[in-house]
Parts: C-alpha cells; structure tokens; sequence
DNA sequence: CAACTCTGTGATATTTCCGTGAAATTTCCG
DNA sequence: CGGAAATTTCACGGAAATATCACAGAGTTG
C-alpha cells in the first residue's frame, strides 16, 4: 500500500521546499495550492498524511481540517501555521489535527514530525502486538526505577522523588540516548495541550538532577544537549 | 472526547459477556446482534473501535469489514472468528483488520487486545511520541548520522558537533550530491522567512569541515559548487 | 482548618553558541 | 596574467539558551 501525502499550501516557496523534503518518507506528495483544490482532493481520495496550511485562499486549513474529519475520523491530518499564539495551538488540536507546526518551520523538524505520524499510522495496520508494555521495571546504570511502586534507587539507595519529578524521569529513561525538546517532555510528561512555559522543565531538571546527579553541576544521568532539549544517558 | 466501541455480535450470552469487560476499557459500549444493524452502526457513526464476528445473520464480518474500510481506511477494527480455519481464511482476504481473535477466546485476552488497540489510536492523538527502536538514521559513506539521539559517528569516532552545524549536516546528507544554494538552506535549516545573511552559511560550513573533513582545505565531504553553493558527498 | 509539600513562574546569573564584519585566499574569465 | 567575484578563514560582541534560586499559590494531608 503506496503512502501518499496531500501538501496544501498557497506559497509556492514553501510548497516546493516541502514537498521535496515530504517525498523522503512516501511515495507520492500531491500538492493544492488553495483551499478549493485542497478540499476536494482531502476528501476525494485516501490519503496517509494531508498537511494543510491554516491560511488558504478559499477554505482554509480548518474548515478543510474539519470537513475531512466529518467523513474519515482517523485521518492523520498536520497543520502549519504562521501565527504561533496560543490561541492558534489550542484551535489546531481542538479541530483534530494530530500534529501542529508554526512558520518559519525548519524542513528537517517537519519531515520528522510526518515520518512520526506515518509510522504511528503504520503500527496500527501492523500484526497484533501483544501488549507487554505493562509496568515493567527500568535498570538503567546506577539508576532503578519501578514504575509500579514509583521507587527509584540510585546506586542501591532509595531516592524520594516527587510525581513530576518521577514522571519526567522515567520518561526520559526508557528512551536512553534519545534526545527530547522541552515542548516534547511537556506534550509527554505534562500532556499534550498543556498550556505552560517550556522553562518548567528546566527548573524540574535541576531539582531532579540535585537528587541523583553526583555532581549536579556537572550532570552525567541527565545531560543538555545545547540548543535542543535533555537525554538520558551518554 | 468520549471512547465508544461498537460490537458486533449475535450470540446473546458472548455479547453480554464481552460487552461487559469492553465496558472497562471506554466509555460506552454499543451491541448489535445482526449484521443489518452492524452494518448501519458502523458506517453511520463514528467509532473508537469495532469488534466484529466474522458469523453473522445478514452481511458478515467480512462485508461489514469491507464496507467500512471503504469509507473510513483508518477505522480500528477486531475480528472474532470460531475456528482457526476461519482465521485464515480471514487472514487470507486482507481484509484489514487490525487485530483478530479465535473463539474461545478469554475475557481477558479481548479486553488486553482492545486496550492495545484504543492506546494505539490513542497515541495518533497525542504529542510526538519516541518510537525508538525503529529510529531513522543516515548511513553516507565514512558519516553516520542519528537525528533521534542527535549523534554523528566519523569512521565510528563521535563527533561532537552544535545544533546547528547537526542540523546542517542533517540537511545536505538527506539528499547527496544534490546541490542547495545558500538561499536554500537558510529555507530549509534556519527555517522560510528567516532574516539574515548568506554567507552566514560559509561560517557554519567552515566550523563543520573543521570538524569532519580529514583535510578541511581540500573537503571530501561537503564540497563546494562554485558560483552556486555546496552538496554533501562527490 | 492549619501545616505541609509540591509546583509553576519570575528574576538573575552564567554559559554557550551564532551571526556578522573584515581580511585572506581561491577561482573564474576576459 | 590581472582583476573581479566568490569563497574561506578568523576573531569578537552580542544574543540566546540554560542554570540557579526564591517565592507564592495550589493542592494535599492529617
């Protein structure tokens, strides 16, 4: 089954830089340069991904967003934006989009924010997957994390975490090596739509970090990664 | 949003059995015990999930099955058969369900599968989530590139480069041997719209072949396309 | 209801990196 | 061969990202 994906953008810069980057991960990038090409196509054809503009001449992003909704629920639908309110944000999820990108957007974070999607879309067409994800326990280094008990023992010595600081740690630990953005470790650890500032997290990285770091000020369980976010581990 | 499942099922004692357990894991349950009804709940309304009997009074699980891929390919969809022979005639049709059981089948098993199926879907809906494991990476000759953990490996040496030089890299060895222009980069890495200069680019070009090219005065890596900009590899 | 803990946020200090200017070098082309 | 244009190289100041800390309000517990 061919992947295709339906690019709707009005500015041909942008929709040629996209679509070029989108063809990396699929097999067909279709694009529509306004809103009447857009709809029709989103909802005359099946599509695996449909990227939608919010501004559009004719209907926009949403009102396509919304009529594609009415008829395929599930359709994995992305949604660019120049404006990044919180206002837009909210609106974007809340009509159903499953992904959400503000202009000026790097190519890079949106082909891997489509490749997410597919492959997300991929796992539910895929063989049945027993579901043996149930509390298990992390041993990660001098770390040990029992998610059932919510303990963590560092070097055999229990250590007394608050809830966040559990969640944000074992979030982090069960991806060792994979580096996180602050809005990732919001949308995961707070929820997704949490409206906040992303410099929480750096607070609750410290206090983390003063707990289990041997020398906080130079961390080795949690460390930054300069520009991007935090990983666990090396 | 509320979780509802439809089922399918026309054995009165295994529907009410089932319906019950089903309760656990959503917000409502609805039971049809025909395929006429099946069917017409199916594709009139909007489901999280839909367990199916393949043996029914009227359209079959297969019709029904088919009916509602037609209009909604992403619809989550659980097969229950009697025998294991109807399995894999079910197997064999491709019908697309994603998830199938063989009668007797355990409470327990079904409500597991159904679980990890809504989690599935439930994860569609959620923020960029880490599916390690099957992480991309970029294999270009002598470089080895993880955008997940945002490491470079050269000649299996790490080497530790900035966001934005890691960025760059990333950029050029999607596409080797193709060539951007300056202007397209600054498109593509610092993002469209992006005020500044191009020669910005010769900077950051300059540090990453300090860094990666064996002889950064002659580059093997990122070479330089004179009178219009640079391409990663010959 | 009072005491307590936790959490999000503001403010400030500190570190790191990025963009720019300018000079040196290379390449192209007449 | 010489000049113009493009590219390389490099150093520096500022800007942005991060670390740290204090505090007040929300929520919890007894």
């Amino acid at each position: 089954m061919p992947r295709r994906i339906l690019l709707v953008e009005d500015e041909p810069d942008i929709a040629d830089l996209a679509a070029l980057h989108l063809g990396d991960v699929c097999d067909d990038v279709v694009v529509a340069s306004d809103g009447y090409d857009g709809l029709r196509l989103a909802t005359s054809t099946e599509w695996s991904l449909i990227v939608l503009d919010l501004r559009l001449p004719g209907p926009d992003g949403l009102e396509i967003c919304r009529a594609v909704r009415r008829e395929r629920p599930h359709q994995p639908i992305m949604m660019l934006t120049s404006k990044s309110s919180e206002l837009d944000r909210v609106l974007g999820l809340e009509t159903g989009a499953d992904d959400y990108l503000t202009k000026p957007f790097g190519v890079l974070e949106l082909v891997a924010r489509a490749r997410a999607i597919l492959r997300r879309v991929d796992m539910l067409k895929r063989a049945p997957a027993p579901d043996d994800e149930i509390a298990d326990t992390i041993d990660a280094g001098p770390l040990f994390i029992d998610p059932g008990r919510r303990e963590v023992c560092l070097r055999g010595q229990a250590v007394e975490l608050t809830a966040r600081e559990f969640d944000l740690l074992e979030y982090l630990a069960r991806h060792p090596g994979r580096v996180f953005r602050r809005a990732d470790l919001l949308d995961g650890v707070w929820g997704y739509g949490h409206e906040g500032y992303e410099h929480t997290v750096n607070s609750h990285i410290n206090r983390l970090r003063a707990k289990i770091e041997r020398d906080p000020s130079h961390p080795e369980i949690i460390v930054t990664v300069w520009g991007v976010g935090y990983k666990f581990g090396a």
